[in-house]
DNA sequence: TTTATAATTGTAACAGGTACACTATGTTTA
DNA sequence: TAAACATAGTGTACCTGTTACAATTATAAA
Protein backbone atom coordinates (compact mmCIF):
# COMPACT_ATOMS: atom_id res chain seq x y z
CA UNK A 1 0.00 0.00 0.00
CA UNK A 2 0.98 3.34 -0.75
CA UNK A 3 3.43 4.50 2.30
CA UNK A 4 2.85 8.12 2.95
CA UNK A 5 4.00 10.03 6.18
CA UNK A 6 2.37 9.01 9.39
CA UNK A 7 3.04 11.44 11.86
CA UNK A 8 1.19 14.73 12.40
CA UNK A 9 1.35 18.18 14.81
CA UNK A 10 -1.15 18.19 17.15
CA UNK A 11 -2.38 21.18 18.96
CA UNK A 12 -5.01 21.55 21.36
CA UNK A 13 -7.23 24.70 21.19
CA UNK A 14 -9.37 25.82 23.87
CA UNK A 15 -12.79 27.98 23.61
CA UNK A 16 -13.15 29.89 27.39
CA UNK A 17 -16.45 31.35 27.49
CA UNK A 18 -18.08 33.48 29.96
CA UNK A 19 -20.02 36.81 30.83
CA UNK A 20 -19.29 40.03 30.88
CA UNK A 21 -20.89 43.46 30.69
CA UNK A 22 -24.50 41.85 29.96
CA UNK A 23 -22.73 39.52 27.05
CA UNK A 24 -21.51 36.48 26.20
CA UNK A 25 -17.47 36.57 25.60
CA UNK A 26 -15.03 34.61 24.58
CA UNK A 27 -11.02 34.98 25.90
CA UNK A 28 -8.78 35.39 22.84
CA UNK A 29 -5.07 35.82 22.90
CA UNK A 30 -3.15 37.99 19.89
CA UNK A 31 -0.48 35.86 18.36
CA UNK A 32 3.16 36.62 18.55
CA UNK A 33 4.06 34.73 16.02
CA UNK A 34 3.74 33.38 12.26
CA UNK A 35 1.31 32.63 10.89
CA UNK A 36 -1.21 34.92 11.49
CA UNK A 37 1.39 37.21 13.92
CA UNK A 38 -1.34 39.97 15.68
CA UNK A 39 -4.17 38.22 14.51
CA UNK A 40 -6.30 37.47 17.82
CA UNK A 41 -7.08 33.34 18.33
CA UNK A 42 -8.23 31.04 20.94
CA UNK A 43 -5.43 30.05 23.43
CA UNK A 44 -3.46 27.12 21.88
CA UNK A 45 -0.84 24.81 21.38
CA UNK A 46 1.29 21.45 20.82
CA UNK A 47 0.56 18.73 22.56
CA UNK A 48 3.62 16.76 24.06
CA UNK A 49 4.50 13.37 24.29
CA UNK A 50 4.22 12.43 27.47
CA UNK A 51 0.99 14.12 28.17
CA UNK A 52 -2.92 13.24 27.50
CA UNK A 53 -5.10 15.27 25.67
CA UNK A 54 -6.70 16.95 28.61
CA UNK A 55 -3.63 17.42 30.14
CA UNK A 56 -2.54 19.61 27.51
CA UNK A 57 -5.66 21.76 27.06
CA UNK A 58 -4.82 22.22 31.26
CA UNK A 59 -1.34 22.84 30.55
CA UNK A 60 -1.43 25.27 27.50
CA UNK A 61 -4.18 27.23 28.68
CA UNK A 62 -2.68 28.26 31.98
CA UNK A 63 0.80 28.77 30.49
CA UNK A 64 -1.01 30.91 27.80
CA UNK A 65 -3.47 32.82 29.81
CA UNK A 66 -2.57 31.61 33.79
CA UNK A 67 -6.00 30.32 33.70
CA UNK A 68 -6.40 27.36 36.32
CA UNK A 69 -8.13 24.82 37.51
CA UNK A 70 -11.17 24.82 35.44
CA UNK A 71 -13.26 21.86 33.97
CA UNK A 72 -12.57 21.63 30.28
CA UNK A 73 -14.72 19.38 28.24
CA UNK A 74 -13.29 17.83 24.88
CA UNK A 75 -14.85 19.47 21.92
CA UNK A 76 -14.48 18.27 18.54
CA UNK A 77 -10.71 17.23 16.58
CA UNK A 78 -10.59 19.60 13.70
CA UNK A 79 -8.20 18.37 10.87
CA UNK A 80 -8.76 19.39 7.62
CA UNK A 81 -5.33 19.52 5.58
CA UNK A 82 -5.73 23.30 4.93
CA UNK A 83 -6.50 25.07 8.27
CA UNK A 84 -2.66 25.47 9.05
CA UNK A 85 -1.20 27.81 6.13
CA UNK A 86 2.39 26.46 6.31
CA UNK A 87 1.94 22.80 7.94
CA UNK A 88 -0.33 20.09 8.54
CA UNK A 89 -1.56 20.44 12.02
CA UNK A 90 -5.04 18.28 13.62
CA UNK A 91 -6.25 20.49 16.64
CA UNK A 92 -8.44 19.00 19.41
CA UNK A 93 -10.33 21.84 20.66
CA UNK A 94 -11.78 22.13 24.01
CA UNK A 95 -14.30 24.31 26.02
CA UNK A 96 -15.14 25.61 29.35
CA UNK A 97 -17.75 27.95 30.56
CA UNK A 98 -16.16 30.05 33.53
CA UNK A 99 -16.93 33.00 35.67
CA UNK A 100 -15.34 36.37 34.58
CA UNK A 101 -14.36 37.53 38.20
CA UNK A 102 -11.98 34.27 38.40
CA UNK A 103 -9.82 35.24 35.84
CA UNK A 104 -10.22 38.59 35.17
CA UNK A 105 -6.85 39.83 36.80
CA UNK A 106 -4.86 38.34 33.83
CA UNK A 107 -5.98 40.67 30.95
CA UNK A 108 -3.58 42.76 29.03
CA UNK A 109 -3.33 44.16 25.85
CA UNK A 110 -2.77 40.70 24.23
CA UNK A 111 -5.11 38.54 26.58
CA UNK A 112 -8.67 39.91 26.29
CA UNK A 113 -12.24 39.03 26.22
CA UNK A 114 -13.78 39.58 22.85
CA UNK A 115 -18.16 39.56 22.46
CA UNK A 116 -19.04 36.55 20.80
CA UNK A 117 -21.42 38.32 18.64
CA UNK A 118 -18.52 41.19 17.23
CA UNK A 119 -15.31 38.75 16.83
CA UNK A 120 -12.04 40.54 15.05
CA UNK A 121 -10.98 38.42 12.59
CA UNK A 122 -9.49 35.43 14.06
CA UNK A 123 -6.51 33.19 13.05
CA UNK A 124 -7.21 29.78 11.65
CA UNK A 125 -10.60 28.23 11.81
CA UNK A 126 -11.14 29.88 15.23
CA UNK A 127 -14.42 31.18 14.33
CA UNK A 128 -15.70 28.04 13.27
CA UNK A 129 -14.84 26.50 16.51
CA UNK A 130 -16.03 29.08 18.47
CA UNK A 131 -19.45 28.30 17.12
CA UNK A 132 -19.50 25.10 17.46
CA UNK A 133 -18.75 25.56 21.34
CA UNK A 134 -21.68 28.09 21.32
CA UNK A 135 -23.93 25.12 19.65
CA UNK A 136 -22.94 22.85 22.01
CA UNK A 137 -23.31 24.87 24.76
CA UNK A 138 -26.81 25.50 24.06
CA UNK A 139 -27.18 21.87 23.89
CA UNK A 140 -25.97 21.67 27.24
CA UNK A 141 -28.05 24.30 28.52
CA UNK A 142 -31.38 22.51 27.77
CA UNK A 143 -30.38 19.90 29.61
CA UNK A 144 -28.68 20.89 32.68
CA UNK A 145 -28.24 24.00 34.62
CA UNK A 146 -24.88 24.60 33.75
CA UNK A 147 -25.10 28.40 34.00
CA UNK A 148 -23.31 27.73 37.52
CA UNK A 149 -19.89 27.54 35.22
CA UNK A 150 -20.89 31.37 34.25
CA UNK A 151 -22.12 33.07 37.23
CA UNK A 152 -20.46 34.18 40.60
CA UNK A 153 -20.96 32.93 43.39
CA UNK A 154 -23.64 34.91 44.61
CA UNK A 155 -26.34 35.74 42.29
CA UNK A 156 -29.91 36.98 41.78
CA UNK A 157 -32.10 35.10 39.50
CA UNK A 158 -32.40 37.86 37.29
CA UNK A 159 -28.82 37.47 36.68
CA UNK A 160 -28.90 33.88 36.17
CA UNK A 161 -32.20 34.18 33.51
CA UNK A 162 -29.41 36.95 31.58
CA UNK A 163 -27.42 34.52 31.64
CA UNK A 164 -29.48 31.31 29.65
CA UNK A 165 -30.79 34.27 27.46
CA UNK A 166 -27.43 35.62 26.69
CA UNK A 167 -26.63 31.95 25.93
CA UNK A 168 -29.86 30.55 23.94
CA UNK A 169 -30.28 34.04 22.07
CA UNK A 170 -34.05 34.61 23.02
CA UNK A 171 -35.91 36.07 26.24
CA UNK A 172 -37.31 33.83 28.51
CA UNK A 173 -40.89 34.56 30.85
CA UNK A 174 -39.57 35.79 34.20
CA UNK A 175 -42.52 33.46 35.78
CA UNK A 176 -41.81 30.47 34.02
CA UNK A 177 -38.05 30.88 34.07
CA UNK A 178 -37.95 31.72 37.82
CA UNK A 179 -40.32 28.63 38.68
CA UNK A 180 -38.17 25.79 37.26
CA UNK A 181 -34.82 27.67 38.05
CA UNK A 182 -36.16 27.11 41.98
CA UNK A 183 -36.54 23.51 41.51
CA UNK A 184 -32.97 23.21 40.15
CA UNK A 185 -30.58 20.77 42.46
CA UNK A 186 -28.43 22.47 44.53
CA UNK A 187 -29.71 25.92 44.26
CA UNK A 188 -29.73 27.65 47.82
CA UNK A 189 -31.21 30.78 48.57
CA UNK A 190 -29.14 32.61 50.97
CA UNK A 191 -30.76 35.25 53.62
CA UNK A 192 -28.64 37.75 51.86
CA UNK A 193 -29.49 40.93 49.19
CA UNK A 194 -28.30 42.55 46.07
CA UNK A 195 -27.16 46.06 46.95
CA UNK A 196 -26.11 47.29 43.25
CA UNK A 197 -29.68 48.37 41.81
CA UNK A 198 -31.02 51.57 42.86
CA UNK A 199 -34.55 49.85 43.22
CA UNK A 200 -35.72 47.15 45.05
CA UNK A 201 -32.73 44.68 46.11
CA UNK A 202 -33.14 41.31 44.53
CA UNK A 203 -32.45 37.65 46.83
CA UNK A 204 -28.73 36.21 46.61
CA UNK A 205 -28.92 32.29 45.88
CA UNK A 206 -25.53 30.30 45.71
CA UNK A 207 -24.83 26.79 44.21
CA UNK A 208 -24.13 24.17 47.01
CA UNK A 209 -20.38 22.07 46.50
CA UNK A 210 -20.29 21.25 42.90
CA UNK A 211 -20.20 18.00 42.32
CA UNK A 212 -18.15 17.27 39.17
CA UNK A 213 -17.29 13.86 39.77
CA UNK A 214 -17.52 12.34 36.11
CA UNK A 215 -15.81 14.08 33.30
CA UNK A 216 -19.60 13.84 31.67
CA UNK A 217 -21.29 14.51 34.78
CA UNK A 218 -23.37 17.27 32.02
CA UNK A 219 -25.13 13.92 30.35
CA UNK A 220 -26.28 12.57 33.85
CA UNK A 221 -29.91 12.69 33.48
CA UNK A 222 -32.49 11.68 36.07
CA UNK A 223 -33.23 8.50 36.65
CA UNK A 224 -36.98 7.59 35.37
CA UNK A 225 -38.45 5.55 38.30
CA UNK B 1 10.69 26.87 26.94
CA UNK B 2 11.25 22.93 27.07
CA UNK B 3 11.00 21.66 23.71
CA UNK B 4 10.13 18.53 22.88
CA UNK B 5 9.16 16.38 20.31
CA UNK B 6 5.94 17.53 18.15
CA UNK B 7 4.53 15.26 15.71
CA UNK B 8 1.91 12.49 16.79
CA UNK B 9 0.89 9.41 14.73
CA UNK B 10 -2.43 9.87 14.17
CA UNK B 11 -5.22 7.18 13.67
CA UNK B 12 -8.78 7.25 13.33
CA UNK B 13 -10.97 4.13 14.17
CA UNK B 14 -14.23 3.80 13.24
CA UNK B 15 -17.07 1.99 15.77
CA UNK B 16 -19.78 0.63 13.69
CA UNK B 17 -22.98 -0.68 15.17
CA UNK B 18 -25.61 -3.11 13.82
CA UNK B 19 -28.73 -4.99 14.67
CA UNK B 20 -28.02 -8.63 14.17
CA UNK B 21 -29.92 -11.83 15.42
CA UNK B 22 -31.85 -10.01 18.35
CA UNK B 23 -28.64 -7.93 19.14
CA UNK B 24 -26.58 -4.78 19.20
CA UNK B 25 -23.28 -6.37 17.05
CA UNK B 26 -20.19 -4.03 16.29
CA UNK B 27 -17.77 -5.27 13.38
CA UNK B 28 -14.23 -6.30 14.52
CA UNK B 29 -11.24 -6.69 12.47
CA UNK B 30 -8.79 -9.63 13.84
CA UNK B 31 -5.63 -7.59 13.86
CA UNK B 32 -2.72 -8.82 11.88
CA UNK B 33 0.22 -7.14 12.94
CA UNK B 34 1.87 -6.06 16.13
CA UNK B 35 1.07 -5.11 18.86
CA UNK B 36 -2.29 -7.25 20.14
CA UNK B 37 -1.48 -9.55 16.48
CA UNK B 38 -4.56 -12.05 16.66
CA UNK B 39 -6.57 -9.78 18.96
CA UNK B 40 -9.99 -8.39 17.49
CA UNK B 41 -10.03 -4.51 17.26
CA UNK B 42 -12.10 -1.76 15.61
CA UNK B 43 -11.17 -0.96 12.50
CA UNK B 44 -8.60 1.70 11.91
CA UNK B 45 -5.90 2.96 10.39
CA UNK B 46 -3.51 6.41 9.94
CA UNK B 47 -5.04 9.36 8.79
CA UNK B 48 -2.53 10.67 5.69
CA UNK B 49 -1.36 14.02 5.29
CA UNK B 50 -3.68 15.08 2.06
CA UNK B 51 -6.85 14.43 4.05
CA UNK B 52 -8.88 15.28 6.06
CA UNK B 53 -10.48 13.34 9.74
CA UNK B 54 -13.74 12.54 8.24
CA UNK B 55 -12.11 11.22 4.81
CA UNK B 56 -9.38 9.31 6.36
CA UNK B 57 -11.88 7.01 8.95
CA UNK B 58 -14.48 6.54 5.51
CA UNK B 59 -10.90 5.49 3.35
CA UNK B 60 -9.72 3.15 6.27
CA UNK B 61 -13.18 1.74 6.62
CA UNK B 62 -13.51 0.97 3.15
CA UNK B 63 -10.17 -0.77 3.13
CA UNK B 64 -10.54 -2.96 5.57
CA UNK B 65 -13.75 -3.76 5.80
CA UNK B 66 -15.02 -3.13 2.13
CA UNK B 67 -17.57 -0.96 3.47
CA UNK B 68 -18.52 2.42 1.87
CA UNK B 69 -21.26 5.20 1.85
CA UNK B 70 -22.58 5.06 5.18
CA UNK B 71 -22.12 8.76 7.48
CA UNK B 72 -19.81 8.51 9.64
CA UNK B 73 -20.02 10.85 12.88
CA UNK B 74 -16.90 11.92 14.83
CA UNK B 75 -17.34 10.50 18.41
CA UNK B 76 -14.27 11.58 20.67
CA UNK B 77 -10.51 11.78 20.55
CA UNK B 78 -8.72 9.43 22.72
CA UNK B 79 -4.90 10.68 22.88
CA UNK B 80 -3.73 8.49 26.60
CA UNK B 81 0.18 8.48 26.19
CA UNK B 82 0.04 4.36 26.98
CA UNK B 83 -3.16 3.42 25.03
CA UNK B 84 -0.82 2.09 22.91
CA UNK B 85 2.06 -0.44 24.15
CA UNK B 86 4.54 0.54 21.57
CA UNK B 87 4.54 4.38 20.36
CA UNK B 88 2.53 7.01 21.24
CA UNK B 89 -0.62 7.26 18.61
CA UNK B 90 -3.33 9.29 18.95
CA UNK B 91 -7.12 8.34 17.96
CA UNK B 92 -10.10 10.01 16.51
CA UNK B 93 -12.92 7.83 16.72
CA UNK B 94 -15.61 7.59 14.35
CA UNK B 95 -19.23 5.56 14.59
CA UNK B 96 -21.92 4.69 12.93
CA UNK B 97 -25.12 2.40 12.77
CA UNK B 98 -26.11 1.05 9.79
CA UNK B 99 -28.15 -2.31 8.82
CA UNK B 100 -26.31 -5.60 8.37
CA UNK B 101 -27.93 -6.70 5.41
CA UNK B 102 -25.81 -3.93 3.56
CA UNK B 103 -22.33 -5.52 3.78
CA UNK B 104 -23.34 -8.79 5.27
CA UNK B 105 -21.61 -10.10 2.23
CA UNK B 106 -18.11 -8.84 3.67
CA UNK B 107 -18.14 -11.49 6.82
CA UNK B 108 -14.84 -13.83 6.86
CA UNK B 109 -13.04 -15.33 9.43
CA UNK B 110 -10.71 -12.02 9.97
CA UNK B 111 -13.93 -9.47 9.90
CA UNK B 112 -16.69 -10.35 12.04
CA UNK B 113 -19.63 -8.68 14.19
CA UNK B 114 -19.55 -9.86 18.01
CA UNK B 115 -22.86 -8.81 20.10
CA UNK B 116 -21.42 -5.98 22.77
CA UNK B 117 -22.73 -7.44 25.16
CA UNK B 118 -20.59 -10.13 24.90
CA UNK B 119 -17.20 -8.98 23.26
CA UNK B 120 -13.48 -11.15 22.71
CA UNK B 121 -10.79 -9.10 24.60
CA UNK B 122 -9.79 -5.99 22.36
CA UNK B 123 -6.85 -4.63 21.23
CA UNK B 124 -5.67 -1.21 23.26
CA UNK B 125 -8.37 0.91 24.52
CA UNK B 126 -10.83 -0.13 22.00
CA UNK B 127 -13.46 -1.34 24.78
CA UNK B 128 -13.69 1.70 26.46
CA UNK B 129 -14.69 3.25 22.36
CA UNK B 130 -16.91 1.03 21.92
CA UNK B 131 -18.72 1.79 25.49
CA UNK B 132 -18.21 5.30 24.37
CA UNK B 133 -19.94 5.02 20.93
CA UNK B 134 -23.19 2.72 22.55
CA UNK B 135 -23.98 6.20 25.29
CA UNK B 136 -23.93 8.50 22.48
CA UNK B 137 -26.14 6.37 20.38
CA UNK B 138 -28.48 6.15 23.46
CA UNK B 139 -28.51 10.38 23.79
CA UNK B 140 -28.95 10.43 19.85
CA UNK B 141 -31.89 7.87 20.23
CA UNK B 142 -33.63 9.81 22.77
CA UNK B 143 -33.59 12.91 20.68
CA UNK B 144 -34.28 11.76 17.27
CA UNK B 145 -35.39 8.48 15.46
CA UNK B 146 -31.84 6.93 14.61
CA UNK B 147 -33.43 3.35 14.29
CA UNK B 148 -33.62 4.01 10.68
CA UNK B 149 -30.03 3.75 10.28
CA UNK B 150 -30.51 0.38 11.66
CA UNK B 151 -33.14 -1.30 10.16
CA UNK B 152 -33.55 -2.53 6.97
CA UNK B 153 -35.61 -0.85 4.79
CA UNK B 154 -38.99 -2.18 5.19
CA UNK B 155 -39.31 -2.82 8.57
CA UNK B 156 -42.75 -3.78 11.12
CA UNK B 157 -43.18 -1.56 14.42
CA UNK B 158 -42.41 -4.47 16.63
CA UNK B 159 -38.62 -4.75 14.67
CA UNK B 160 -38.46 -0.99 15.59
CA UNK B 161 -39.43 -1.42 18.51
CA UNK B 162 -36.98 -3.81 19.14
CA UNK B 163 -34.00 -1.68 18.28
CA UNK B 164 -34.79 0.52 20.76
CA UNK B 165 -35.20 -1.85 23.27
CA UNK B 166 -31.62 -3.05 22.23
CA UNK B 167 -29.67 0.20 22.40
CA UNK B 168 -31.60 1.52 25.51
CA UNK B 169 -31.28 -2.16 27.73
CA UNK B 170 -34.89 -1.58 28.84
CA UNK B 171 -38.07 -2.95 27.41
CA UNK B 172 -40.92 -0.51 26.13
CA UNK B 173 -44.54 -0.23 26.40
CA UNK B 174 -46.12 -1.43 22.86
CA UNK B 175 -48.65 0.82 22.46
CA UNK B 176 -46.69 4.07 23.85
CA UNK B 177 -44.09 2.65 21.40
CA UNK B 178 -46.30 2.64 18.50
CA UNK B 179 -48.33 5.85 19.44
CA UNK B 180 -45.37 7.99 19.54
CA UNK B 181 -43.31 6.07 16.53
CA UNK B 182 -45.90 6.39 14.50
CA UNK B 183 -45.82 10.53 14.82
CA UNK B 184 -42.47 9.94 13.68
CA UNK B 185 -41.52 12.48 10.38
CA UNK B 186 -40.56 10.27 7.36
CA UNK B 187 -42.33 7.30 8.13
CA UNK B 188 -44.47 5.83 5.25
CA UNK B 189 -47.00 3.00 6.17
CA UNK B 190 -46.88 0.10 3.32
CA UNK B 191 -49.63 -1.73 1.64
CA UNK B 192 -46.70 -4.42 2.89
CA UNK B 193 -47.31 -7.25 5.39
CA UNK B 194 -44.69 -9.33 6.87
CA UNK B 195 -44.68 -12.99 6.11
CA UNK B 196 -42.05 -14.22 8.24
CA UNK B 197 -44.40 -15.00 11.31
CA UNK B 198 -46.47 -17.91 11.31
CA UNK B 199 -48.71 -16.08 13.45
CA UNK B 200 -50.79 -12.95 12.08
CA UNK B 201 -48.86 -10.85 9.26
CA UNK B 202 -47.36 -7.63 10.94
CA UNK B 203 -47.79 -4.17 8.60
CA UNK B 204 -44.26 -3.04 7.24
CA UNK B 205 -43.16 0.12 7.22
CA UNK B 206 -40.53 2.27 5.69
CA UNK B 207 -38.60 5.86 5.79
CA UNK B 208 -39.14 7.92 3.25
CA UNK B 209 -35.76 9.82 1.20
CA UNK B 210 -33.42 10.24 4.46
CA UNK B 211 -32.17 13.57 4.64
CA UNK B 212 -28.49 14.22 5.82
CA UNK B 213 -27.80 17.59 4.58
CA UNK B 214 -26.06 18.64 7.63
CA UNK B 215 -23.34 16.75 9.53
CA UNK B 216 -24.80 17.25 12.86
CA UNK B 217 -28.66 17.04 11.33
CA UNK B 218 -28.78 14.54 14.79
CA UNK B 219 -29.00 17.64 16.82
CA UNK B 220 -31.63 19.57 14.96
CA UNK B 221 -34.76 19.64 16.80
CA UNK B 222 -37.54 21.44 15.94
CA UNK B 223 -38.67 25.20 15.90
CA UNK B 224 -40.71 26.19 19.20
CA UNK B 225 -42.49 28.90 17.83
C1' DT C 1 -44.67 61.52 50.72
C1' DT C 2 -44.67 60.52 46.08
C1' DT C 3 -42.60 58.37 42.21
C1' DA C 4 -39.93 55.28 39.62
C1' DT C 5 -38.02 50.86 38.84
C1' DA C 6 -37.04 46.25 39.34
C1' DA C 7 -38.43 42.00 42.23
C1' DT C 8 -41.64 38.84 43.26
C1' DT C 9 -45.69 35.82 42.93
C1' DG C 10 -50.07 32.10 40.91
C1' DT C 11 -53.27 30.00 37.94
C1' DA C 12 -55.63 28.07 34.05
C1' DA C 13 -55.08 25.83 29.65
C1' DC C 14 -52.47 22.80 27.02
C1' DA C 15 -49.16 19.18 25.55
C1' DG C 16 -46.77 15.22 26.22
C1' DG C 17 -45.76 11.00 28.77
C1' DT C 18 -47.14 6.93 31.37
C1' DA C 19 -49.75 3.03 32.89
C1' DC C 20 -52.63 -0.37 31.66
C1' DA C 21 -55.82 -4.99 28.96
C1' DC C 22 -58.49 -6.42 25.50
C1' DT C 23 -59.67 -7.46 20.47
C1' DA C 24 -58.20 -8.87 15.67
C1' DT C 25 -56.09 -11.79 12.37
C1' DG C 26 -53.80 -15.27 10.19
C1' DT C 27 -51.55 -20.02 10.95
C1' DT C 28 -51.30 -24.42 12.79
C1' DT C 29 -53.20 -28.44 14.47
C1' DA C 30 -56.57 -31.60 16.19
C1' DT D 1 -63.35 -27.20 9.53
C1' DA D 2 -63.18 -25.70 13.97
C1' DA D 3 -60.58 -24.72 17.90
C1' DA D 4 -56.22 -23.27 19.76
C1' DC D 5 -52.35 -20.40 19.36
C1' DA D 6 -49.33 -16.49 18.80
C1' DT D 7 -48.39 -12.14 17.45
C1' DA D 8 -50.46 -7.63 15.68
C1' DG D 9 -53.00 -4.02 16.76
C1' DT D 10 -55.74 -0.47 19.45
C1' DG D 11 -57.80 3.77 23.42
C1' DT D 12 -58.32 6.08 27.67
C1' DA D 13 -57.57 8.15 32.12
C1' DC D 14 -54.14 10.14 34.88
C1' DC D 15 -50.18 12.62 35.84
C1' DT D 16 -46.51 15.87 34.89
C1' DG D 17 -44.41 19.54 32.89
C1' DT D 18 -44.80 23.73 29.84
C1' DT D 19 -46.83 27.86 28.40
C1' DA D 20 -49.26 32.15 28.51
C1' DC D 21 -50.35 35.86 31.07
C1' DA D 22 -50.66 40.73 35.06
C1' DA D 23 -50.93 42.55 39.57
C1' DT D 24 -48.48 43.54 43.92
C1' DT D 25 -44.22 44.52 46.74
C1' DA D 26 -40.07 46.68 48.19
C1' DT D 27 -36.55 49.90 48.05
C1' DA D 28 -34.11 54.30 46.47
C1' DA D 29 -34.48 58.69 44.51
C1' DA D 30 -36.85 62.86 43.92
Amino acid sequence: MFNEIKTHEITVDIVILTIKNNSLQVLLIKRQNEPFKGKWAIPGGYVRMSENLDEAAMRVLKEKTNVDNIYLEQLYTFGDPLRHPISRVITCAYFALIRAEDIEIISTPDIDWHKVSNLPPLAFDHKEIINYSLKRTRERLEMCPVAYQLLNEKFTLTEMQKAYELIMGKSLDKRNFRKKALQTEGLVELDEFSKTSSKRPARLYKFETIKLNSKRAHFIKKEKK
